[in-house]
DNA sequence: CCTTTACTTGACACGGTGTCAATTTACACG
DNA sequence: CGTGTAAATTGACACCGTGTCAAGTAAAGG
């Protein structure tokens, strides 16, 4: 089998870019860097992903894929009651953010120049944002959710409250600790969609 | 005055570095951009400011004099109370930022690959920052911040919550108005920070 | 054995920043 | 009125990283 090949350089590409990536997601992860660690040449990037934006891209869906992100999201997906459903859903995205910085960093930072990028990224995130609505959802279906929020604004300020960003600024500027950011975020969280009780 | 002709370009180059960037704060704006809305060489620009990242800088702190921050600070720091002082903060700051946006979003462009760019806008988001801590201390001194908080993890989550990014978020990404962003952020840190009524 | 496929090698274009040297403009002052 | 000096212009160039291209190599498979 000739793709055999093709596969098994394909998946050295990607973990070589994740775990560039994962080494060093502050500093600009080069074409050739990740060529140097696959043991490959900086073309053979190019015959697997036309463009750099593209390989990041397939780098996030791999990491879905070997950090198996549907068996972490079985919690969330059947918990039973809003309540738990918004802290499965908290407890599952806060976790996983810091296995996948290396990778959601580089995208972040090329979409602010780059449209395919953005595109991508927003697509990534879209996927975030779908876990949010359907965690605002379960809580409306409980009455539980906060009378000044609609679902689409309880989705969107949950969103926004779990971005990624936020937990940069969060860990890295301000110091604070993952379980501090946990803590303080799923509070911040809670306080803000639920109803006062 | 030989610095009269010298000062008189800078300000034309610091206000047309201004415009562009308020013009199109997504797409990156060019040295050679600015120039020519300003009606000088590219090069002049070198002669005023050592690089990109220094314009961008000194900009935003033309922004500060021009828009007349201190002006906007008075209700915030002449404030009787923690939670009078809070709201006139967020005021203060969410106003704030869309004025500001442009120049900013350049500045956090850079700042992902440019050390010196990523130094400028630690000090200038360490002002913000500082303003958070203020407001933080008021609360703590009225009894007003909510138990699990410190005053400085108070200052942090305030300051994460005011972040651009997640002005940019909210506005952009979710469509929301100016008013219901500061609408619900400003609910979000309430109802975070203060201890529940 | 010969074709096909995957990969390599080395060269190059492009865009944007920053540098340099030679030149021009302008205005202040004796 | 000229002259010296500071400010700005012009055009060339180096550098970096992405993406492209063409020619060559190596090995698997019929």
């Amino acid at each position: 089998m000739s793709s055999n090949k093709n596969r098994s350089t394909r998946d050295v590409i990607l973990k070589s870019a994740w775990k560039a990536l994962e080494e060093t997601p502050d500093k600009s992860v080069r074409m050739s860097d990740i060529a140097k660690r696959a043991g490959v040449s900086r073309q053979a990037l190019y015959l697997h992903f036309p463009t750099r934006g593209d390989l990041l891209t397939a780098t996030s869906r791999y990491l879905d894929v070997v950090l198996d992100v549907d068996t972490r999201l079985i919690p969330s997906r059947t918990a039973t009651n809003g309540l738990d459903r918004l802290n499965a859903f908290i407890t599952f995205w806060t976790g996983y953010i810091p296995e996948i910085y290396g990778v959601a960093k580089a995208l972040m930072v090329m979409k602010d120049h780059d449209d395919a990028a953005a595109t991508a990224w927003a697509d990534r995130m879209g996927a975030v944002h779908e876990g949010c609505v359907a965690a605002a959802q379960a809580l409306s279906d409980d009455g539980a959710l906060a009378d000044d929020l609609s679902v689409e604004k309880a989705a969107d300020l949950l969103w926004v409250l779990l971005s990624v960003r936020h937990w940069e600024d969060a860990t890295k500027s301000c110091g604070w600790s993952q379980e501090e950011y946990v803590y303080h975020i799923s509070r911040a969280a809670r306080l803000s969609l639920l109803k006062p009780a």
